[in-house]
DNA sequence: CCTACCGATCGGTAGG
DNA sequence: CCTACCGATCGGTAGG
């Protein structure tokens, strides 16, 4: 009918492109992503899907805020309705590591493998992934913080001690079912979990 | 004057492409390897370099071998003189610390990286890496055991928790030390691992 | 170990 | 969004 395509029509195939990337990229590495790749299977020509990104670049740092769409969805995004303080963050730590084992990306973490992929380089992507993860480690404090008011959590409570205890049990996690496939390992975060915040 | 080079020189034409491959690979990870920038880093040509393992797979598999040569001589290889048990339990885990602490190979572990990175893959160096993981698992059984034999530790332990624990401690001071740079990271993880292995 | 080459693919651009 | 193209680089080979 229309030969013109809409703005909607662009947007939808944006997000098409971005939706397989972050699949690729979470098993591949966000190098692994190529244009002349992403285009094929596709359908569409490289300058097509470059037209809306610009450079591979810009590409790459779409990717890393889309991962951070899915991940603020799946992650925080299930447990707003948690009671804060102590509860709040049981209840953020198990959607993470509920997240990681319904294996939402197929290649599990896509913060854990572009991180561990780019932390020896320069340049804007390691740039946003690492305001990615002090973003993230700032959620993780305001809700240690809390239960330590609250009196949940002890008073002399490290709190960078634990945020470092926490990302520990993930990137465990995250290990053991990517290169193991370990159907225990789920189990292994969750007692992790239990004696960093107290059993139960 | 001999025109003709000697076996031994090859083998030290092929130690050199290694060392620096190790270090490559380390920072920006096994794919980052390509022929070409190596011959021109090491000024020989791409077909030199690669008489000397045939393939870029075989020179990627050599890499993962060199790279546990270079583990077991920082790691293990420092604590052999360490007693039985948990005190070579926690020698062998402080060694590991000061490995990384030390950044004896620019990009940190060169294990956790190419992990992340191979993890969703098939292939032999996938599984050369994770025959690498399982060996080191076991050596960690191995102390663990003992640690319980000898009651150093509680009877109930669960060993595959305890290595699950280590390793996360292990990989968040990889991407501490990797992403941010974070000085205080391995305080933080000799912090964990005290609390781990019984403080003191 | 070298030179000289191969086909394939990379990111990206011109022009429509 | 397309076709048609660019120079650069990829892994690898032939032949010495």
């Amino acid at each position: 009918m229309s030969p013109r395509r809409s703005a909607a029509d662009a947007r939808e195939t944006r997000q098409r492109i971005l939706d397989l990337s972050l699949g690729i990229a979470s098993a591949e590495g966000l190098e692994g992503l190529t244009i002349g790749r992403l285009a094929a299977e596709l359908g569409m020509s490289k300058a097509g899907l470059l037209g809306h990104f610009g450079t591979k670049e810009a590409l790459q740092l779409a990717v890393v805020d889309e991962a951070a769409a899915v991940f603020q969805r799946e992650v925080p995004g299930r447990v707003r309705q948690a009671p804060s303080g102590l509860r709040h963050l049981r209840a953020v730590c198990e959607a993470w590591v509920s997240y990681l084992e319904r294996n939402v990306l197929p290649g599990g973490c896509f913060f854990t493998a572009a991180t561990a992929e780019f932390d020896g380089r320069r340049g804007p992507v390691r740039d946003a992934l690492a305001g990615m993860n002090a973003l993230w480690r700032r959620d993780l404090r305001i809700h240690i913080r809390r239960a330590v008011s609250f009196g949940e959590l002890p008073p002399d409570t490290d709190v960078d001690q634990l945020i470092y205890d926490l990302l520990g049990v993930m990137l465990a996690l995250n290990h053991f079912l990517q290169l193991e496939r370990d159907p225990a390992a789920p189990h292994r975060a969750r007692r992790s979990l239990d004696r960093l915040l107290g059993g139960r």
